[in-house]
RNA sequence: GUCCCUAUCGUCUAACGGUUAGGACAUCGCCCUUUCACGGCGGUAAUCGGGGUUCGAAUCCCCGUAGGGACACCA
């Protein structure tokens, strides 16, 4: 059977980090199979969906390129459907009106706490012929009393639990709308999923549904529970944790391939290998290889995963996903050097891609001031009398190049019998404003012959307009 | 409280009954070096506790303990 996978959030936030792993595995499941993916938007509750929270899912998944052959699908679009589903199981006896009241249930699971006992509905309304006047019913599944119902999961191996752990779930609330474990289990029979895999905060929900699914005679999918994602104070991720919203990863600067594979590996391994190319991924994923814990979230090693991927991406590919924090940080880069030959001689050093460009401006722009402490230490009086020599050797050039430029620093250092710690420095700092920047003949060359001279002029003036 | 899941360095993990328990991040030292980085070499650091099974247990079983999850007319 041809694999289908889905990734069904519901719209009532942005794509958690925890969600957006979720939906990886899946589609890596699907893409490696040569399955289907499908999206699926479950915003059966009116009340918080959005479409803020719809554009953000859509926004996160088109970010880290995690695309889907069919929908999105809404299931707002098909309450006829479920309204269909609902009345079969009435018909067949598999669903009951409830006409309990908000109190009564209250009160029911209130002694049951008390009881030491799992709160849970107790069938009272399974028998009940008449209707109670004024009451809008809502209806329940009738569960099966006895026997265990085994999640064949793929990572957490086979769970049992017994149906007297469940209870008489509501299906249709009192305004007649479905509800989640109803609308889920319509969807996955009728969308044809092989493979149902999502967080395993919806364990208990499993053998619910299977139940479900038996009494409408459908075929059961494999399983599989991802567990969840936790902060570093071992709770579960969420907003207190601060990041956890995906596009607050691009926004920070992270290239959606590093965070494909820094989530990749939260949870999955193949041997020692961390870094893995798109094939490797999907030639190694396997859904049973998923550590059946819990893992924390690890912000230093995406630091490390992301720094992996700014040395080995293609400098195109760096460029395409430089161009959005270029505009954010309002960088004019068409007076300049090309984005590629400054990610060239960027990629070692810059962490992060806001970094990059904030790092990189000098390249693009001029400067009104140096680094502090680095000024103290190198615009020095005599300093002048060195950057002049340089000067006017690099005006001489016939050719800007870097290996001209190097040949030039090597033979002032000679000329002047100084070492190279005492002409590098200053002349890195009077060209760029900072102490850092990749090697001078790579920065000198990218900055150009005209902008070189002027503030190697510059940084002239302003040394001797210092007091001796 | 009840049920479910989980348990190897601080973190992510390897090991599929026999290893000096391996790798990666972080951290610490050294080297490289014109800065910042990159890189190279090395160090510290783990099998939650207790019982079994076995010639032999991180690995299998049981009991604790701890963490997480679930117990809605949310999904």
């Amino acid at each position: 059977m041809t694999v289908k996978t889905r990734f069904a959030p519901s719209p009532t936030g942005d794509l958690h980090i925890g969600g957006a792993r979720t939906a990886l595995y899946s589609w890596l499941h699907a893409r490696k199979e040569g399955g289907t993916f499908l999206l699926r938007i479950e915003d059966t509750d009116r009340e918080r969906s959005t479409q803020a929270s719809l554009d953000a899912i859509l926004e996160g998944m088109a970010w880290l390129g995690l695309d889907y052959d069919e929908g999105p699908i809404f299931q707002t679009d098909r309450f006829d459907r479920y309204a269909e589903v609902i009345q079969q199981l009435m018909d067949s006896g598999h669903a009951y009106y409830c006409y309990c009241s908000r109190e009564e249930l209250d009160a029911m699971r209130e002694k049951q706490w008390a009881n030491k006992e799992k709160p849970r509905y107790d069938g009272r309304c399974r028998h009940r012929t008449e209707p109670v006047a004024g009451v809008e019913p809502v209806i329940r599944f009738r569960n099966p009393d006895e026997g265990d119902v085994v999640i064949k999961d793929l990572v957490k191996g086979d769970i049992v639990i017994n149906n007297r752990e469940l209870d008489d779930l509501v299906i249709a609330r009192s305004d007649g709308t479905p509800t989640y474990n109803l609308t889920v289990v319509v969807d996955d029979i009728d969308m044809g999923m092989t493979h149902v895999i999502r967080g395993d905060d919806h364990i208990n929900n499993t053998p619910r549904q299977i139940n479900i699914m038996e009494a409408l005679g459908a075929t059961i999918p494999a399983f599989a529970h991802v567990p969840m994602i936790l902060g570093d104070d071992g709770k579960r991720l969420s907003k207190r944790h601060g990041a956890v919203g995906v596009m607050h990863y691009r926004d920070a600067g992270y290239l959606p391939e590093a965070v494909i594979n820094y989530l990749i590996r939260l949870g999955w391994s193949h041997g020692d290998q961390e870094v893995f190319t798109m094939e490797e991924m999907l030639k190694y994923f396997k859904l049973s290889d998923i550590n059946g814990a819990a893992s924390t979230f690890n912000t230093e090693k995406l630091n490390w995963m992301n720094q992996q991927y700014f040395k080995s991406l293609p400098a195109e590919t760096i460029a395409g996903h430089l161009q959005w924090h270029i505009e954010k940080q309002g960088l004019d880069i068409s007076k300049g050097p090309s984005l590629t030959d400054v990610i060239e001689g960027q990629r070692d050093r810059a962490k992060n891609l806001v970094d990059f460009v904030e790092s990189s401006r000098y390249f693009f722009e001029d400067f009104d001031s140096y680094d502090e402490k680095a000024q103290k230490k190198q615009f020095k009086a005599g300093v002048d009398a060195t950057l002049q020599f340089i000067h006017d050797k690099l005006s001489a050039l016939p050719e800007w190049n870097p290996e001209a430029i190097d040949a030039v620093i090597k033979a002032s250092c000679e000329e002047l019998e100084l070492g190279m710690g005492k002409v590098g420095p200053p002349l890195r700092l009077a060209v760029a404003g900072t102490p850092m920047s990749p090697s001078l003949d790579v920065t000198l060359n990218l900055v150009g012959r005209e902008r070189t001279l002027a503030r190697i002029e510059k940084a002239i003036a302003v040394i001797g307009g210092m007091t001796e």
